[in-house]
DNA sequence: CTGTTAGCGCTTTCAT
DNA sequence: ATGAAAGCGCTAACAG
């Protein structure tokens, strides 16, 4: 037929609320136009973040978004990856970076369909993420650049994700980057803030009650924690940068409004690309999905500067 | 067959990596088991909050959440009213709070899925959501019964979305209640903060820059605004509460690190049980859905006190 | 190049 | 009770 009798028709249809029915389209193609976010959790702002770069992608490619989130309820974790994952529910998945058991990985892998990594290391994936170790380093060296020498540390160790590797590498860029200058961190000097604001507070409020010395500077595994180390210092009158330093990273969207010196990181790109590499990957152009490293980048502002002690 | 031939088969089915097609299931009995949540945002607290409790009503009822989000990109929006969202493809929708063209409302209506409205009032939807008028009624007479004047206001006026009634609930709730006190508000004390902690910060600079006489107190129509508000006073050495009080409303994941007073709101619970009345009305029980008013209370922390001049 | 037809993998109804 | 068969609404391969 002629391209405006096509256009005609089609225009015809959708007046009529004619919609093509996707399970049949589904059922017959074997394609649901859907791709899968897999998340620990879905209000932190690395994970919503990249879920809002996910969905840039597929959009502008028509493709659904099927957000898949472990933090809800622990029990249906088995559900998840041996029902709602596999084939045919989603032509592909995103997962974000969290520390999957072995068999849920191997899962994963049987379904067939393109995966991605986003925010951290995932064995066997590619990914797209900043090097966690570079990042770290940047910070600390800042830190010591300034000519601080007594710097302690606020992390976010997660006993329950046993092979997520984002918190043990900000960790050991922090002791190596140290070490290498010559510096050694107190007993007692490194906190675990679970990666949370309260656990920046907590973790401040511990370093500040204890007795003996005390840091001129912190640095924080993350924005959130380092935000939570600023609230605390400003509660007990601790001035910023003057008496403290607060080092994080991220680049959280409240860091510029608090004035956090932090290294910065754009979920949203990383999760867009991932996405992107995705669809390509689905559109035929097999060996699109790779790892890529991410940008990331120092961003001074003010609740850092040299001791004054 | 016997309920344990059921059982072994159905074991090995699964050991054998079976898992029923969700297309052709769907298409044999029009049930996606999925239901939809259109959001304007993902990465604001209110909204990823409020996906977070939508999706546990899900999990525990074997229900996939495919995501919807209007804030992408503008465009799209078209193709998600009349593509994405139609019949078949969800089996339900929540819908949280924004502000609705009249044609897509209706686009809804005629999917004849059940529908909710979560966080804000949607004309011709039932809803949950708190009483946006009481509860920043709430928050002005707290400022008013400590004795403050001289209070401001933040507000977060978005444009773009006429029909969202929240800001302008909160917006009017706060002049009332400052009337009816006797009180009345400066020009130029009523500024504009996007609902974001970056407009916190720019109405707190315009506010604080203005000549002539300060307010003793600000009210916040939201956490994130009043957080912004905190931050610039604190940059301006400023001391909350003794120079100024800050009231906001949500109880932002930061408000109890950040010690900010607030009327605080559940958008889990919202969500949550928004979905399991979708739930509900779709296994049958007609008539479930139906308009809830969410609970909200006021929580005075240390950013709130009388005033001292 | 247009028009017809055979499935896709389930659910449900109808015979047996 | 169990088993056979008829679609659900598309797509893709095929014949005309």
């Amino acid at each position: 037929m002629s391209p405006q009798t096509r256009e005609r028709i089609l225009a015809i249809a959708s007046e009529m609320g004619y919609v093509a029915s996707s399970a049949a389209s589904g059922l017959a193609t074997g394609r649901t136009r859907t791709v899968g976010v897999l998340a620990p959790y879905v209000s932190r702002w690395f994970f919503s973040r990249a879920i809002e770069g996910v969905d840039i992608a597929l959009q502008e490619n028509q493709y659904n978004l099927m957000l898949i989130n472990l933090g809800g309820y622990g029990g249906n974790r088995e559900r998840l990856f041996e029902h709602t994952m596999l084939r045919k529910q989603i032509d592909a998945l995103v997962v974000l970076c969290l520390g999957l058991q072995p068999s849920e990985l191997e899962h994963l892998h049987l379904t067939e369909i393109p995966l991605v990594a986003v925010g951290g290391p995932v064995k066997g994936f590619h990914q797209v993420c900043i090097d966690d170790y570079q990042a770290a380093q940047l910070a600390t060296k800042h830190l010591i650049e300034l000519g601080h020498r007594r710097i302690a540390q606020v992390l976010g160790d997660d006993k329950d994700e046993v092979d997520f590797a984002v918190p043990k590498l900000r960790d050991r860029a922090f002791e190596e980057t140290l070490l290498a200058a010559g510096l050694r961190f107190e007993p007692g000097w490194e906190l675990n803030g679970d990666f949370t604001v309260a656990g920046g507070v907590r973790a401040a409020a511990q370093l500040f009650d204890a007795p003996g010395e005390k840091p001129t500077a912190v640095f924080c595994a993350s924005d959130e924690m380092a935000l939570g180390v600023i609230m605390e210092a400003q509660r007990r009158g601790i001035r910023v940068p003057q008496e403290l330093s607060v080092v994080g990273i991220d680049n959280h969207e409240f860091a510029e409004a608090a004035g956090l010196t932090t290294v910065a990181q754009n979920p949203v790109e990383q999760g867009r690309l991932a996405a992107d590499m995705l669809i390509k990957e689905l559109d035929g152009a097999v060996g699109t999905v790779r790892s890529v490293a991410a940008p990331f980048e120092l961003l001074v502002r003010s609740s850092t500067a040299p001791p004054s002690r």
